[in-house]
DNA sequence: ATAATTCCTATTAAATTAGTAGGGTTTAAA
DNA sequence: TTTAAACCCTACTAATTTAATAGGAATTAT
């Protein structure tokens, strides 16, 4: 049971933003830079986070990112949600005969699991932005 | 982010082993029939369960498995770590210069996951096998 | 103009997981 | 004493997912 890296690194990369903002937009290639993520990927999290109103981008040189909100309106489900990486304990699919098992009926498991989603979705509600940068302005 | 079946298929079998207890071995045949687990899979499950003591085997014709312990007994998190399904959110290796980032610090964020990973032990801790045998006897 | 930057999609490479295979050992029971 | 059911163990393969790369298009300050 292996977490991945696209919501940490969406979470590192907007604690960047957040700890880094100056009014001015940060660019891509800073932050790739100071949290050693590739710069390609970067942009493709990016991308979803501007979906999602999260940041806002300015194009062009000097461009880059901008937070919309400021980091104590931001939870970390928020971002993690964001890049798609909401958590799912399940691999009942509603068509597939795998999943839970052969029967109609949930498994005994189900139903854990699915308590298990809540509570990992829960303790990334209740963390802001703001929490992680207040810790340590420069990282 | 998608937590992998090894970990839920072990704690189904466990359940399925507890809820249809009764004194003789349960043979992985049964197991495998009932939950739709394939039973190779499940042979290697068993022998991981067993090297960590929470059930015994007993060989040969009419053998199968016993619950060493009582289901009020084995906590879930005892199921989960004897498959080495431990939660593991941070990839951040001692010797490699990935993870964290290239920086000898800690990354912002390194606490971040390391409190998620009790978080998620600390559910699998909480809740013992009996009670989920106990919602439902039969499924 | 040029360079820096976001924007967007597709593809490839790497890693992990899930599942299969095959043979060995043990033992109850016919 | 043969047979079949079951555990035991390791290795391999297939499938899936993740991570990363590639390549260009559009935008804008200088």
């Amino acid at each position: 049971m292996k977490l991945t890296t696209k919501g940490r690194y969406a979470v590192m990369a907007m604690a960047d933003l957040a700890s880094y903002a100056n009014g001015k937009p940060i660019s891509l290639t800073e932050i790739s830079l100071r949290q050693n993520i590739s710069l390609s990927y970067l942009e493709q999290l990016f991308l979803k986070l501007k979906n999602k109103n999260l940041v806002k981008s300015v194009r062009g040189s000097n461009g880059g990112y901008i937070l919309v909100k400021s980091p104590s309106e931001i939870r970390l489900s928020n971002i993690i949600f964001a890049v798609n990486e909401n958590v799912k304990t399940l691999s009942c699919k509603k068509d597939s005969k795998k999943g839970c098992n052969h029967k109609s009926t949930k498994c005994i498991t189900h139903n854990l699991w699915a308590d298990l989603e809540e509570h990992i979705n829960g303790f990334f509600e209740k963390i802001k932005l703001e929490e992680l940068v207040n810790k340590d302005k420069r990282f």
